[in-house]
DNA sequence: TATATATTTCGATATTTTCCGATATATAAT
DNA sequence: ATTATATATCGGAAAATATCGAAATATATA
């Protein structure tokens, strides 16, 4: 087998499963901590931990670190291939996923992450980034 | 998990596979019968077919019975997903691809089915065609 | 009818993947 | 320093998938 192939069929694997697509679709919508993620979507930090690995190595999404989030997206535009603009077009109309982008919206609203961190942590990080 | 969720998963599935993905690549460039793909990808006829039966569930190939031969091919155009088209485009500027392309019209040249027929055989299925 | 060919399905084993709790690591707050 | 929080990695059992020869099925030929 030729490199290329492996390596396109490396991406395939990597959206071929229901919660690594959930995660790429739902940050389609916008950069998430990995924490939100996992309390958006209802499932162990260690599960979305290790689907964003796999989604980080076929070069879906790109992290950024911030304190001690891990904040993560979609890579740029100018960054993704033709096959990952028609993928997220064709998730992004999914009923599930838009209750998942739906949720998400609630999540961050509420404030830093939900399930792990408390009122003071927010403010810490809103100082943080008042400062940078 | 919703139902839609789980059948683009399954397409996804489909092919992200080597041999599904060469298959459905080969496919691109014409109609091959399955045993013709048998003997350009040089793999187990079972392989093929097994593979064939992926391929047809997620709604990628269909197929065309004459005489004992199966005619398999890509969905016509109109039929085809967004998705599906930019991976036919993502997987045909692969190395191994265009090998196997190349390869599957010299099988076609030879004769009908090069590994599991004999001449007769052949010029029997031309006849079977004159008459149709 | 008997034989050959094309394909599918079966069976059985080998390999990979999934899943999540537990543990490790890093950073920040007190 | 101690504690709390966020994330990553590990371990390993259960489930899913891959692989391919052998048997079954279907169709054509002699």
């Amino acid at each position: 087998m030729t490199d290329d192939l492996r390596t396109l069929v490396e991406q395939l694997k990597a959206v071929s499963h229901p919660l690594r697509l959930r995660v790429l679709a739902l940050l389609a919508a916008g950069e998430l901590c990995v924490c939100q993620v996992a309390e958006t979507l209802q499932v162990p930090q260690s599960s979305v931990s290790e689907a964003l690995r796999e989604l980080r190595r076929a070069g879906f999404v790109v992290e950024r670190k911030e304190g001690r989030w891990v904040f993560v997206s979609v890579v740029s535009k100018k960054n993704a291939s033709p096959l990952l603009k028609s993928l997220l077009v064709e998730a992004g109309s999914l009923a599930q996923v838009q209750l998942d982008q739906a949720r998400a919206k609630a999540v961050k609203a509420l404030s830093i992450p939900v399930v792990c961190s408390k009122v003071q942590t927010s403010a810490a990080v809103l100082r943080e980034r008042a400062r940078a």
